[in-house]
DNA sequence: CGCAGACTGAAACAACTGTTTGAAACCCTT
DNA sequence: AAGGGTTTCAAACAGTTGTTTCAGTCTGCG
């Protein structure tokens, strides 16, 4: 309970806003927690809005400082040469998912972070894409270079798939226990399972039978599909 | 505008829900919607998180029913042989998207299921088990049966962001659009798309190096990893 | 017709929302 | 010690929330 009245808002807030969402987070609740006065929020921040946008800032653009840093690296040691999928992807979604496992806040972030993703809420949203910009464009980049025979569309879809994977793991045990009972995962456990659950995703054979490439057309299931 | 009011509340209510959440969502944004009274919405359904229980109970019975259908049908086909992979996914994650390409109310449904799915909402939490809890148990048996070399934790997480990727798939162009510019996708190439790559990352590698398999462990990219 | 039961309507209810106010308390330099 | 800038505090603000109330309307059955 040390630190400054600032701060203290902005840990309340983000985990508060990971247990009951954007909505249902009010001022009063995080004040209460933060055990600061209501009014400071608005003396602090100006508003509910800027205040959640500062908890996202906080921790996003470190994370993608991260992300940048790790694709930089993996770069310079392929020395121009197009990196291996499992490089990049170690480098956008690893980095996450580690961020995910660390206990000190880190964690509630990450899941707030993945469920925000989903909801169209317009003002989270716009800063959201300007936070991602620089981000999604290197790794897009990258990707291009490394599966130049996935086309461009194709690729889209899997990162977005990737990205719902990715926000599943974190958001975590919680919804998993629908499916049964399970242990609290260990975070070197989570994080193998999913590398290599994305990377089956990123590679598998493409759906739609492209002219030149992919010798292997996989038979198609029911009699539908056209286009 | 026909129907009876009851009718047209469930159907404002589930647009509505999917546009701006359960929290942000008002009985006076849905009975405007409606073009009923505010006070219809108690009369007919008692509260509003009753409403929202018979907005999520009215497609999700269905839907898992549906789910159940095609593995009985894929079942009885293989008269107790196990299915294929494929076949169960298929059952699953390929009705769901099916019903999501409905444009007649499927669609909305689908978003906010999969949106709602990592909200800790409780009381959606608690009647979302229950309506799941005999597909996921037929499902799971179905899948053990399929892959038994595949250990069964390691199979309720692939499973797990196989529902992620589903999520995704679903929530669709808006939150891709932060990828990039991309056009509308029509149902069946989203569904060969989603297909392939669930199946691509379902049969993934096993990510613990098992003794016999596995020949290239990939160098650890950071210092860190253990265990 | 008459009248019961199902339904709709407008208005009000208390409770809660984010934000603002103005005075008190604090802290640091002169 | 005095003063000024920063921060806290309790109280109040207007607006919105879900819910209730009760008078009114409609419908079908005797």
């Amino acid at each position: 309970m040390e630190p400054d009245t600032r701060s203290r808002i902005l840990d309340a807030a983000e985990k508060l806003l990971v247990q009951h969402g954007l909505d249902a987070t009010t001022l009063r609740m995080i004040t209460t927690e933060a055990q600061a006065n209501l009014a400071a929020v608005n003396y602090h921040f100006g508003s509910k809005e800027a205040l959640i946008e500062a908890v996202f800032r906080r921790r996003l653009t470190w994370l993608n400082e991260q992300r940048i840093a790790a694709l930089d690296a993996f770069e310079a040691e392929a020395q121009g040469a197009p990196l291996k999928p499992r490089q990049i992807v170690e480098a956008f979604f690893g980095v996450a998912i580690r961020m995910a496992a660390d206990k000190g806040g880190g964690q509630s972030f990450m899941r707030l972070l993945g469920r925000t993703y989903t909801e169209p809420s317009d003002f989270v949203r716009s800063f959201l894409a300007a936070e991602y910009a620089e981000v999604i464009a290197r790794f897009k980049a990258a990707f291009f270079k490394a599966l130049p025979d996935v086309p461009q569309e194709e690729f889209l879809w899997r990162f977005h798939f990737m990205m719902g994977a990715l926000s599943y793991a974190i958001s975590g045990a919680d919804a998993l226990r629908l499916l049964g009972p399970i242990d609290e995962p260990d975070p070197d456990a989570l994080y193998a399972r999913l590398m290599s659950f994305l990377i089956g995703g990123l590679r598998a054979p493409l759906p739609t039978p492209a002219p030149a490439s992919q010798a292997k057309a996989a038979k198609k299931p029911r009699g539908k599909r056209a286009a």
